[in-house]
RNA sequence: GCCGACGUAGCUCAGCCGGUUAGAGCGCCUGAUUGUGGAUCAGGAGGUCGAUGGUUCGAAUCCAUCCGUCGGUACCA
């Protein structure tokens, strides 16, 4: 009986072509966080349970992954990487505050999966633990521009708003504290449902298209009213935006000083260069997250919107906390590493190659294998990325092989480029190119698509020139 | 979690009011072509028809349950 090469649900293997796009995306972004000074850390997939799950509802611990050892303790997969951040930072006194650190690694969440949503993925945080309001979450934003402008992905929109903004809200439209959580949710759905099933879900709910009753929150009238014009609050601007939420909330006393807060970040922005077209404050963003307590972040692509947030984030002044001692404020934002690749590969950015490789040596005579061996191993020591042909069969296969992996380059020596001390250089694409219109294979094979001689001598060096390594 | 649809080859699907050995296209492998990828031609591998149970002389086909996938919805730290 043999075993069903299978995996659970949601979960999946990267085989290579995901893994070299997925490697370049990482090392774009490591690149940008390390220029802010970031540093590295990485901690266990498995935490205990109450370290988890501290922070999260009795709905979230459902999807949290269990886990057993051999001393049956209460384990779990981390869900975030926030959490174990939190935990980091409470437990080593030696970590410097702020402690300004980036980490990469995959998480677990137990839920149904969806396109471009899964069980394991990966997420690429970049966080400012022990810093307050202002600096740190102006650097956080423009990280994540710098990010998404070097990963090459088009147009992008961050968007950020503050649950303070949103708090304002909650005292202008007479809404109890308590509720805020529930209210924050529907106003999150804005821009998936439209305004008019925002307001009846404020109220008393509606029935849906698959018949499903979305229940109300039994909000009155003159609350969804003020909601509404709150919502209408919409600018190319910043500071336009600024200054409806200042006159709308100018009867609450403390508004002005918090919109300060906001106001500073924004014209940080604008000095920076980071202007209105691709940093927008967009009242609308609640996100979904209890532990926010200041600005929250997320940022779309426009070309594919419909992949929702690639970045998402906001600052967080009481994790820490729960680990006791005194409160220290936090901000960070996290990349979703397998939602934006899903959104490169829909937008056609995602080289199609399966190898590293670059040039592939082909061995065609056994007599002249070492010979072919030293080239591939100049090559190599050259930087250039470099297969040599391994197994047995003809040239055809070694260039079929190329043409599968996507090998640019193949090199072809053999006796009788040897005997005139030269190698074939052979460019892959050229021949998709220019032979699509000739139906006699003989012809084909006869046109030597995209060969040159090049001189035995020359060749790393033409090699590395045409790769941009000189 | 709830509602609905659907599970047949690696992929996309046909076959299904029960009836011999289950098909196609694409992909894959081999060869024509041991110094040339594509196209073309010839050949080949690959399926316990999602699983289990039931009805029947006989089930891919009908019934039940389970599992899975997809869509919608809820949730999303």
């Amino acid at each position: 009986m043999s075993i069903k090469p299978r995996l659970s649900r949601g979960l999946r293997d990267l085989l290579p072509d995901t893994m070299l796009a997925r490697q370049r995306l990482i090392d774009t972004v490591r690149e940008v966080y390390e220029t802010y000074g970031f540093a590295p850390l990485d901690t266990p997939a498995i935490e205990y349970l109450d370290v988890l799950s501290g922070s999260a509802g009795a709905e979230a611990q459902q999807s949290i992954f269990r886990v057993s050892n051999p001393e049956e303790e209460e384990l779990g997969l981390r869900f975030d990487l926030t959490v174990p951040l939190s935990r980091v930072v409470s437990q080593y006194p030696e970590v410097t505050l702020p402690f300004r650190r980036y980490q990469v690694s995959q998480v677990w969440r137990a839920d149904k999966p969806h396109p471009g949503r899964f069980r394991q993925f990966t997420q690429f945080d970049l966080d400012a633990v022990g810093a307050p309001c202002g600096t740190a979450d102006t650097e956080i934003l423009a990280a994540i521009c710098d990010s998404l402008s070097a990963i090459g992905v088009g147009p992008y929109e961050v968007r950020f708003s503050s649950r303070e903004i949103l708090n304002l809200l909650l005292r202008h439209a007479s809404i109890s504290a308590d509720r805020a959580e529930d209210v924050f949710r529907v106003l999150d759905k804005l821009e998936k449902i439209g305004i008019e099933k925002v307001k009846l879900e404020l109220t008393n709910g509606y029935r849906d298209e698959s018949g499903d009753m979305i229940p109300g929150l039994g909000l009155g009238d003159d609350q969804v009213s003020a909601i509404e014009r709150f919502l209408s609050i919409q600018g190319t601007d910043r500071g336009d935006v600024l200054q409806q939420l200042r006159s709308l909330f100018a009867d609450i006393e403390t508004s002005a000083e918090q919109l300060d807060v906001i106001e500073s970040i924004s014209s940080d922005l604008d000095t920076l260069g980071y202007g209105s077209d691709r940093v927008a404050l967009d009242v609308s963003i609640a996100r979904g997250l209890a532990y926010y307590t200041g600005p929250v972040f997320e940022a779309v692509l426009l070309d594919a919107p419909q992949f929702g947030s690639v970045f998402g984030g906001g600052r967080y002044d009481n994790l820490v906390a729960r680990f006791g001692g005194p409160p220290i404020p936090a901000t960070g934002a996290s990349l979703g590493v397998d939602r934006i690749l899903a959104a490169m590969e829909h937008l056609g950015k995602v080289r199609p190659a399966k190898t590293p490789a670059e040039v592939l040596v082909t061995v065609m005579d056994g007599g002249l294998r070492q010979e072919c061996l030293q080239l591939a191993f100049e090559l190599r020591r050259a930087g250039i990325r470099t297969e040599i042909h391994v197994g047995s069969g003809r040239l055809g296969k070694q260039l079929k092989r190329a043409d599968r992996l996507g090998i640019p380059y193949a090199i072809l020596m053999g006796t009788n480029e040897a005997e005139q001390g030269v190698v074939t250089l052979k460019q892959m694409e050229v021949a998709h190119q220019a032979g699509g219109a000739i139906t006699q294979h003989e012809d084909w094979k006869a046109a030597r698509f995209g060969q040159r001689e090049v001189s035995r001598a020359d060749i790393v060096q033409t090699l590395a020139s045409l790769l941009g390594r000189d």
